[in-house]
DNA sequence: TTGCAGTCAATATC
DNA sequence: GATATTGACTGCAA
């Protein structure tokens, strides 16, 4: 029936959901002979014998990712290069992948990467990917660019079409791959396949000195036109515009947040992390911001700090023991720089819970710019409206409690991600902790709910998501890789495929839980007051 | 509407 | 000059 529906009654791909362009994209790639019996499981479908989740652990850099045997000839890799007619659909967001500028120029435009001619969209290579281990490709991504002294800019712009800036967040800080959407897989997708082509060194390297020849002629002969140039790229897109002479500033100024001003803000967001309108609004008086700033800062601190955690907990679990120091707090350096404090403010743990509860506002912004009790005091009352909120329903601590320091910072002191809005609710049981990592590598699958189950951080979800896909498989990758296509794995390297990362047990783990407990525990007696709130952790 | 993911791009740091 | 940080923006989903 559905195929039927489908057949005489497609729908435009930009009104697909992800979901729903999957039949599509399988029919493309039947029709193109891609797709042979089995060849694209359906997710979940136990497949072939090869039940090797691939533990990659310790994954040394996949060694060109023997794309061996001759099946896996049909490798991605290989449609990858296969021109074939694209499909258009593929552009879905993007524009199409600009075949123009001669990169030479000045800058960008070399969005895409993969042997420039794709048979398949990337977005489909990323839709039939494996679980791909984000972290340890990064990993070696940035082994590689190091060790051949290739710059994140030129990476970014040629390999994957983003700027430098994302780049160097997103190796520092790759997201679990069951926590990317299928765009944000794409970069990971594309650095794989870039790992697993062996001359990927040397097209950059070519890049590398195309570019700086590009840069010498145009310096030349600028130089040589006595113009010492204003910025180049500056006043390309906004002289185009036909306005006049309006040139720069049309631009609005960055907001740089002063120390005082972020201060107060995590103090806030230890508060609640999901503050209501109003609370924003006072705050943003207070601070005298604007109040889109505060929202997108709460917006982008919570994500952030998502991310940390997950960073963290894929630390410490590959350092196994050694976390003891905890790398969470020793986290990678540069994120240390606690400055941000980032890691510190939870941390205001140090002064230990309440402590900024305390203070709340009242801290050095406070008393740098205002003088009032901290919004919060004031809205106190409204916190709790809030928590019931469907997005925040898993939402832990953080808001609402009155303990909200033990809640808002994990045992680092690091604050307390509000887990994300737990996606689909089916009960996730016990786990808690926001660490993804444990996802990943959570075998989970004995361990004593407290612990293991926790899971995967990203909590409820990742829990879950790992039961979804595939009854079995708590932990995050193994199994779906395993069951994939050949061909899929040796396009990806699967050496690389997640999972397998053993953090069990470690003791950071164990840590977490235990304070999970206590919060749990508090939560629950709060909760009984007056909050209808699931709490899922 | 709200929250989030993913990015960009301006700055800050190294 | 290369990287890291971070405020803002866009698009999407619930």
């Amino acid at each position: 029936g559905s195929v039927s529906d489908m057949l005489s009654r497609p729908k435009p791909w930009s009104k697909l959901t992800q979901k729903g362009r999957e039949p599509f994209i399988r029919m493309q790639l039947w029709l193109n002979g891609e797709l042979g019996q089995g060849v694209l499981p359906v997710q979940g479908q136990p497949q072939g014998p090869e039940s090797t989740p691939k533990t990659s652990a310790s994954c040394s850099p996949a060694p060109e990712s023997p794309m061996s045997s001759s099946e896996s000839v049909k490798s991605l890799t290989e449609l990858v290069q296969q021109p074939c007619p694209p499909i258009e659909t593929s552009k879905d967001g993007k524009p199409p992948e600009p075949s123009d500028p001669p990169a030479s120029d000045s800058q960008p435009a070399t969005p895409l990467p993969l042997s420039g001619h794709s048979a398949l969209s990337i977005q489909e290579l990323v839709a039939m990917s494996p679980e791909l281990d984000t972290y340890g490709i990064t990993k070696r991504v940035k082994e590689v660019l190091t060790d051949n002294n290739l710059g994140q800019r030129l990476f970014g712009e040629t390999i994957l079409g983003l700027t430098q800036g994302s780049v160097s967040d997103l190796l520092a800080r790759p997201k679990p791959w069951h926590k990317l959407s299928l765009k944000g897989r794409e970069p990971f997708v594309r650095m794989q396949l870039w790992l697993n082509d062996p001359n990927n060194v040397e097209k950059l390297m070519d890049m590398k000195r195309m570019e700086k020849k590009a840069y010498m002629k145009r310096r030349h002969s600028s130089v040589s036109d006595s113009q010492p140039c204003e910025p180049p790229s500056v006043g390309i897109d906004y002289s185009q515009g036909a306005s006049p002479q309006p040139q720069h500033q049309l631009k609005k100024p960055r907001v740089v947040l002063a120390p005082e001003e972020k201060e107060a803000l995590k103090r806030a967001y230890q508060q609640k992390p999901y503050p209501s309108p109003k609370t924003i609004e006072e705050l943003a008086t207070k601070l005298n911001l604007k109040t889109s700033t505060v929202i997108n800062w709460f917006h982008n601190y919570r994500s952030r700090i998502r991310r940390e955690l997950f960073i963290e907990e894929i630390q410490a679990g590959s350092q196994g023991q050694a976390g003891a120091s905890d790398s969470p707090s020793a986290r990678s350096g540069r994120a240390a720089p606690s400055s941000e404090g980032d890691s510190c403010d939870g941390v205001e743990t140090a002064e230990g819970p309440g402590a900024a509860d305390a203070e709340e506002l009242g801290g050095p912004a406070a008393a740098a710019k205002s003088q009032g009790g901290p919004a919060e005091a004031a809205a106190a009352p409204e916190e709790r409206e809030e928590a019931p909120r469907p997005a925040e329903k898993a939402e832990p601590p953080p808001s609402g409690t009155p303990v909200p320091d033990a809640a808002a910072a994990d045992d680092e002191g690091r604050p307390r991600v509000p887990p994300p809005p737990p996606p689909e609710g089916p009960a996730d049981g016990p786990g808690p902790v926001p660490n993804p990592a444990a996802a990943a590598a959570a075998p989970a699958a004995g361990e004593d709910a407290a612990t293991s189950a926790a899971p995967p951080g990203e909590g409820p979800c990742r829990a879950r998501d790992g039961a979804d896909r595939s009854s079995a498989l708590p932990s995050t990758s193994a199994p779906a890789a395993a069951r994939r296509p050949s061909s899929l794995q040796s396009l990806f390297g699967l050496p690389e495929a997640a999972g397998a990362r053993d953090s069990r047990d470690n003791p950071l783990r164990k840590k977490k839980a235990a304070n999970l407990n206590s919060i749990i525990h508090r939560l629950e007696k709060a909760a009984s007051r007056e909050e209808p709130i699931e709490w899922e952790f």
